[in-house]
DNA sequence: AAAATTTCCTTAACATGTTAATTATTAAAA
DNA sequence: TTTTAATAATTAACATGTTAAGGAAATTTT
Protein backbone atom coordinates (compact mmCIF):
# COMPACT_ATOMS: atom_id res chain seq x y z
CA UNK A 1 0.00 0.00 0.00
CA UNK A 2 1.68 3.13 -1.15
CA UNK A 3 1.66 5.84 1.58
CA UNK A 4 -0.01 9.54 1.52
CA UNK A 5 1.44 12.39 2.27
CA UNK A 6 -0.95 14.29 4.86
CA UNK A 7 -2.28 17.60 3.43
CA UNK A 8 -0.35 20.67 4.38
CA UNK A 9 -3.36 21.59 7.08
CA UNK A 10 -2.55 18.01 8.56
CA UNK A 11 0.98 17.75 8.65
CA UNK A 12 3.16 18.56 11.51
CA UNK A 13 6.13 20.27 10.55
CA UNK A 14 3.60 22.70 9.18
CA UNK A 15 1.77 22.64 12.47
CA UNK A 16 4.67 23.35 14.53
CA UNK A 17 5.69 26.25 12.77
CA UNK A 18 2.06 28.02 12.61
CA UNK A 19 2.07 27.05 17.03
CA UNK A 20 5.39 29.03 16.97
CA UNK A 21 3.76 31.84 15.19
CA UNK A 22 0.88 31.81 17.92
CA UNK A 23 3.43 31.68 20.99
CA UNK A 24 5.72 34.18 19.69
CA UNK A 25 4.16 37.73 19.25
CA UNK A 26 3.24 38.59 22.79
CA UNK A 27 6.85 37.47 23.57
CA UNK A 28 8.30 39.93 20.94
CA UNK A 29 6.06 42.22 21.73
CA UNK A 30 7.45 42.37 25.15
CA UNK A 31 11.00 42.00 24.17
CA UNK A 32 10.98 45.07 21.43
CA UNK A 33 10.40 46.95 24.87
CA UNK A 34 14.13 45.78 25.55
CA UNK A 35 16.02 46.06 22.27
CA UNK A 36 17.07 42.28 22.48
CA UNK A 37 16.00 39.50 19.85
CA UNK A 38 14.27 36.30 20.93
CA UNK A 39 17.60 34.32 20.55
CA UNK A 40 19.38 36.63 22.26
CA UNK A 41 16.92 36.24 25.36
CA UNK A 42 17.30 32.67 24.96
CA UNK A 43 20.91 32.89 25.65
CA UNK A 44 20.61 35.32 28.45
CA UNK A 45 17.62 32.76 29.94
CA UNK A 46 19.88 29.55 29.75
CA UNK A 47 23.37 32.06 31.29
CA UNK A 48 21.07 32.71 34.04
CA UNK A 49 20.21 29.38 35.20
CA UNK A 50 23.89 27.41 34.42
CA UNK A 51 26.15 30.26 34.77
CA UNK A 52 28.79 29.93 32.65
CA UNK A 53 29.38 27.84 29.79
CA UNK A 54 31.45 26.72 26.53
CA UNK A 55 29.47 28.27 23.20
CA UNK A 56 29.01 24.54 22.15
CA UNK A 57 27.12 23.72 25.09
CA UNK A 58 25.01 27.67 25.24
CA UNK A 59 24.49 26.67 21.82
CA UNK A 60 22.47 23.66 22.32
CA UNK A 61 20.45 24.61 25.55
CA UNK A 62 19.66 27.18 23.65
CA UNK A 63 19.03 26.02 20.70
CA UNK A 64 21.41 27.57 18.43
CA UNK A 65 23.09 26.49 15.41
CA UNK A 66 27.03 27.32 16.38
CA UNK A 67 27.65 30.00 13.66
CA UNK A 68 24.78 32.04 14.45
CA UNK A 69 25.62 31.42 18.06
CA UNK A 70 28.97 32.96 16.80
CA UNK A 71 27.56 36.14 15.65
CA UNK A 72 24.65 36.65 17.85
CA UNK A 73 28.08 36.53 21.09
CA UNK A 74 29.80 39.14 18.97
CA UNK A 75 26.47 41.43 19.41
CA UNK A 76 25.84 40.82 22.68
CA UNK A 77 29.00 41.14 24.04
CA UNK A 78 28.98 44.74 22.38
CA UNK A 79 26.03 45.30 24.01
CA UNK A 80 27.76 44.15 27.74
CA UNK A 81 25.33 41.57 28.03
CA UNK A 82 27.60 38.78 28.27
CA UNK A 83 31.19 38.47 28.37
CA UNK A 84 33.47 36.02 26.29
CA UNK A 85 36.63 34.53 27.61
CA UNK A 86 39.13 31.75 26.20
CA UNK A 87 39.72 29.30 28.18
CA UNK A 88 43.37 29.00 29.40
CA UNK A 89 43.21 25.00 30.07
CA UNK A 90 41.39 24.39 26.62
CA UNK A 91 42.61 27.73 24.05
CA UNK A 92 40.02 25.98 21.47
CA UNK A 93 37.36 26.42 23.99
CA UNK A 94 35.38 30.49 24.77
CA UNK A 95 33.54 30.28 27.80
CA UNK A 96 30.54 32.86 27.92
CA UNK A 97 28.77 34.45 30.89
CA UNK A 98 26.21 36.33 31.87
CA UNK A 99 27.19 40.05 33.26
CA UNK A 100 25.71 41.90 36.04
CA UNK A 101 23.58 44.09 32.48
CA UNK A 102 22.36 40.85 31.09
CA UNK A 103 21.05 39.81 34.87
CA UNK A 104 19.20 42.84 35.32
CA UNK A 105 17.55 42.38 31.83
CA UNK A 106 16.49 39.18 32.64
CA UNK A 107 15.00 40.10 36.38
CA UNK A 108 13.26 43.57 35.33
CA UNK A 109 11.30 41.18 32.37
CA UNK A 110 10.67 37.92 33.77
CA UNK A 111 7.67 38.84 35.39
CA UNK A 112 6.04 39.92 32.54
CA UNK A 113 7.30 37.05 30.03
CA UNK A 114 6.18 34.60 33.27
CA UNK A 115 2.49 36.43 32.73
CA UNK A 116 2.87 35.41 28.58
CA UNK A 117 2.94 32.20 29.28
CA UNK A 118 0.65 31.79 32.06
CA UNK A 119 -1.50 33.37 29.31
CA UNK A 120 -1.04 30.69 26.73
CA UNK A 121 -1.74 27.57 29.62
CA UNK A 122 -4.41 29.43 30.88
CA UNK A 123 -5.99 29.09 26.87
CA UNK A 124 -5.28 25.75 26.33
CA UNK A 125 -6.18 24.38 30.02
CA UNK A 126 -3.15 23.48 32.56
CA UNK A 127 -3.60 19.79 31.58
CA UNK A 128 -3.24 20.04 27.76
CA UNK A 129 -0.63 22.45 28.36
CA UNK A 130 1.85 20.10 29.91
CA UNK A 131 0.47 17.08 27.62
CA UNK A 132 1.63 19.26 24.67
CA UNK A 133 5.16 19.89 26.32
CA UNK A 134 5.36 16.25 27.39
CA UNK A 135 4.47 14.80 23.61
CA UNK A 136 6.83 17.88 22.44
CA UNK A 137 9.53 16.26 24.80
CA UNK A 138 8.58 12.83 23.92
CA UNK A 139 9.10 13.46 19.87
CA UNK A 140 12.73 15.39 20.65
CA UNK A 141 13.94 11.73 22.98
CA UNK A 142 12.87 9.32 20.33
CA UNK A 143 14.88 10.84 18.21
CA UNK A 144 17.82 9.65 19.59
CA UNK A 145 17.99 6.40 17.88
CA UNK B 1 1.45 35.72 44.26
CA UNK B 2 4.21 36.23 42.01
CA UNK B 3 4.47 34.25 38.48
CA UNK B 4 8.05 32.39 38.17
CA UNK B 5 9.47 32.05 34.91
CA UNK B 6 9.27 28.12 33.66
CA UNK B 7 12.76 26.38 33.28
CA UNK B 8 14.30 26.57 29.65
CA UNK B 9 13.90 22.79 29.81
CA UNK B 10 10.24 23.28 30.34
CA UNK B 11 9.54 26.13 27.82
CA UNK B 12 7.09 25.92 25.36
CA UNK B 13 8.80 28.35 22.67
CA UNK B 14 11.95 26.41 23.09
CA UNK B 15 10.28 23.25 23.27
CA UNK B 16 8.50 23.98 20.00
CA UNK B 17 11.85 24.71 18.21
CA UNK B 18 13.37 21.66 19.63
CA UNK B 19 10.71 19.78 17.81
CA UNK B 20 11.30 21.36 14.47
CA UNK B 21 15.06 20.15 14.99
CA UNK B 22 14.12 16.71 15.19
CA UNK B 23 11.38 16.51 12.75
CA UNK B 24 13.17 18.89 10.25
CA UNK B 25 16.43 16.77 9.24
CA UNK B 26 15.67 14.25 7.41
CA UNK B 27 12.81 16.16 5.09
CA UNK B 28 15.65 18.22 4.71
CA UNK B 29 18.06 15.76 3.92
CA UNK B 30 15.23 14.31 1.30
CA UNK B 31 14.81 18.04 -0.12
CA UNK B 32 18.77 18.37 -0.65
CA UNK B 33 18.20 15.90 -3.55
CA UNK B 34 15.91 18.49 -5.06
CA UNK B 35 17.50 21.35 -4.78
CA UNK B 36 14.74 23.08 -3.49
CA UNK B 37 14.09 24.24 0.38
CA UNK B 38 11.77 23.26 2.83
CA UNK B 39 9.90 27.10 2.33
CA UNK B 40 10.29 26.09 -1.12
CA UNK B 41 8.62 23.11 -0.53
CA UNK B 42 6.27 24.39 1.44
CA UNK B 43 5.22 26.31 -1.48
CA UNK B 44 4.58 24.04 -3.87
CA UNK B 45 2.81 21.44 -1.57
CA UNK B 46 0.07 23.80 -0.99
CA UNK B 47 0.13 25.21 -4.80
CA UNK B 48 -0.57 21.51 -5.71
CA UNK B 49 -3.77 21.19 -3.34
CA UNK B 50 -5.28 24.52 -3.99
CA UNK B 51 -4.48 25.73 -7.67
CA UNK B 52 -3.54 29.37 -8.72
CA UNK B 53 -4.35 31.89 -5.90
CA UNK B 54 -3.29 35.36 -4.96
CA UNK B 55 0.52 35.95 -3.15
CA UNK B 56 -1.19 36.81 0.22
CA UNK B 57 -3.21 33.71 0.63
CA UNK B 58 -0.20 31.91 -0.12
CA UNK B 59 1.90 33.37 2.19
CA UNK B 60 -0.64 32.44 4.95
CA UNK B 61 -1.35 28.52 3.86
CA UNK B 62 2.41 28.28 3.27
CA UNK B 63 3.05 30.15 6.99
CA UNK B 64 5.63 32.73 5.44
CA UNK B 65 5.96 36.37 6.13
CA UNK B 66 5.30 37.99 2.69
CA UNK B 67 8.56 39.51 1.93
CA UNK B 68 10.10 36.26 2.34
CA UNK B 69 7.72 34.77 -0.34
CA UNK B 70 8.32 37.77 -2.80
CA UNK B 71 11.94 36.69 -2.44
CA UNK B 72 10.88 33.01 -2.41
CA UNK B 73 8.64 33.75 -5.59
CA UNK B 74 11.51 34.97 -7.86
CA UNK B 75 13.79 32.29 -7.02
CA UNK B 76 10.81 29.89 -8.01
CA UNK B 77 9.53 31.81 -11.44
CA UNK B 78 13.72 31.48 -12.25
CA UNK B 79 13.88 27.54 -11.73
CA UNK B 80 10.16 27.30 -13.57
CA UNK B 81 8.51 25.74 -10.50
CA UNK B 82 5.55 28.11 -9.76
CA UNK B 83 4.46 31.10 -12.88
CA UNK B 84 3.07 34.76 -11.49
CA UNK B 85 0.81 36.85 -13.17
CA UNK B 86 -0.55 39.37 -12.57
CA UNK B 87 -4.29 39.91 -11.49
CA UNK B 88 -6.41 41.64 -14.62
CA UNK B 89 -9.26 42.62 -12.59
CA UNK B 90 -7.08 44.03 -9.42
CA UNK B 91 -3.69 45.25 -10.63
CA UNK B 92 -2.25 45.32 -7.30
CA UNK B 93 -2.47 41.28 -7.37
CA UNK B 94 0.07 38.84 -8.48
CA UNK B 95 -1.61 35.42 -8.71
CA UNK B 96 0.78 32.39 -8.62
CA UNK B 97 0.59 29.42 -10.29
CA UNK B 98 2.47 25.70 -10.11
CA UNK B 99 4.06 24.55 -13.77
CA UNK B 100 4.21 21.07 -14.67
CA UNK B 101 7.80 20.92 -13.74
CA UNK B 102 6.43 21.75 -10.12
CA UNK B 103 3.93 19.27 -10.13
CA UNK B 104 6.41 16.66 -11.57
CA UNK B 105 9.13 17.48 -8.40
CA UNK B 106 6.42 17.52 -5.68
CA UNK B 107 4.70 13.78 -7.39
CA UNK B 108 8.81 12.56 -7.41
CA UNK B 109 9.32 12.96 -3.79
CA UNK B 110 5.97 12.86 -2.59
CA UNK B 111 6.27 9.02 -1.17
CA UNK B 112 9.37 9.87 -0.18
CA UNK B 113 8.21 11.96 2.10
CA UNK B 114 4.82 10.30 3.10
CA UNK B 115 7.53 7.90 4.02
CA UNK B 116 9.59 10.16 6.44
CA UNK B 117 5.92 11.37 8.12
CA UNK B 118 5.53 7.70 8.36
CA UNK B 119 8.43 7.34 10.11
CA UNK B 120 8.24 10.14 12.75
CA UNK B 121 4.03 8.78 13.53
CA UNK B 122 5.45 5.30 14.26
CA UNK B 123 8.07 6.97 16.72
CA UNK B 124 5.57 8.62 18.28
CA UNK B 125 2.55 6.01 18.10
CA UNK B 126 -0.30 6.85 15.93
CA UNK B 127 -2.72 8.16 19.55
CA UNK B 128 0.22 10.51 20.44
CA UNK B 129 0.70 11.81 17.19
CA UNK B 130 -2.89 12.64 16.05
CA UNK B 131 -3.15 14.15 19.64
CA UNK B 132 -0.01 16.44 19.09
CA UNK B 133 -1.43 17.48 16.17
CA UNK B 134 -5.04 18.43 17.78
CA UNK B 135 -2.88 20.32 20.38
CA UNK B 136 -0.96 22.22 18.37
CA UNK B 137 -3.79 23.03 16.49
CA UNK B 138 -5.74 24.20 19.59
CA UNK B 139 -3.32 26.62 20.39
CA UNK B 140 -3.83 27.68 16.75
CA UNK B 141 -7.88 28.06 17.34
CA UNK B 142 -7.52 29.65 20.91
CA UNK B 143 -5.11 32.15 19.63
CA UNK B 144 -7.66 34.22 17.55
CA UNK B 145 -9.67 35.98 20.00
C1' DA C 1 57.63 12.81 18.30
C1' DA C 2 55.72 13.54 13.61
C1' DA C 3 51.57 12.81 11.10
C1' DA C 4 46.82 12.18 10.93
C1' DT C 5 42.50 12.86 13.15
C1' DT C 6 39.32 15.17 16.01
C1' DT C 7 37.36 19.04 18.36
C1' DC C 8 35.95 23.95 19.07
C1' DC C 9 35.01 27.77 16.98
C1' DT C 10 34.85 31.04 13.18
C1' DT C 11 34.07 32.67 8.47
C1' DA C 12 31.68 32.59 4.15
C1' DA C 13 27.75 32.40 1.19
C1' DC C 14 23.18 32.21 0.40
C1' DA C 15 18.20 31.77 1.97
C1' DT C 16 14.82 33.12 5.14
C1' DG C 17 12.74 35.75 9.34
C1' DT C 18 11.33 40.15 10.89
C1' DT C 19 9.99 44.93 11.03
C1' DA C 20 9.48 49.27 8.75
C1' DA C 21 9.05 52.06 4.80
C1' DT C 22 7.51 52.52 -0.04
C1' DT C 23 4.92 51.99 -4.41
C1' DA C 24 0.95 51.08 -7.08
C1' DT C 25 -3.73 50.40 -7.16
C1' DT C 26 -8.34 50.21 -5.41
C1' DA C 27 -11.99 51.53 -2.31
C1' DA C 28 -14.16 54.79 0.71
C1' DA C 29 -15.17 59.38 2.43
C1' DA C 30 -15.89 64.22 2.16
C1' DT D 1 -15.04 64.04 -7.86
C1' DT D 2 -11.15 65.17 -5.35
C1' DT D 3 -9.16 63.65 -1.24
C1' DT D 4 -8.26 60.17 1.96
C1' DA D 5 -7.81 55.71 3.51
C1' DA D 6 -7.04 50.90 2.82
C1' DT D 7 -4.98 46.95 0.34
C1' DA D 8 -1.42 44.00 -2.24
C1' DA D 9 2.94 43.56 -3.02
C1' DT D 10 7.68 45.00 -3.00
C1' DT D 11 11.96 46.88 -1.19
C1' DA D 12 15.23 47.78 2.43
C1' DA D 13 17.92 46.71 6.42
C1' DC D 14 19.40 43.88 9.78
C1' DA D 15 19.33 39.35 12.35
C1' DT D 16 19.22 34.53 12.10
C1' DG D 17 19.07 29.69 9.77
C1' DT D 18 21.69 26.48 7.16
C1' DT D 19 25.47 24.14 4.96
C1' DA D 20 30.21 24.02 3.72
C1' DA D 21 34.84 25.26 4.31
C1' DG D 22 38.66 26.96 7.15
C1' DG D 23 41.88 27.83 11.15
C1' DA D 24 43.75 26.76 15.54
C1' DA D 25 44.49 23.79 19.23
C1' DA D 26 44.11 19.31 21.39
C1' DT D 27 44.07 14.25 20.85
C1' DT D 28 45.15 9.96 18.84
C1' DT D 29 47.97 6.98 15.77
C1' DT D 30 51.83 5.13 14.19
Amino acid sequence: MKKQLPTTKRSLPIALIRAREVIMPPIRAMLSQTGITEQQWRVLRVLSENGAIGTKTLAQQSSLLLPSLTRIATTMVKKGLITQIRDKQDKRRQIIDITPLGLQLIEDRSEQAAKIVAGFRADLGDDDYELLLDLLNKLDINSRH
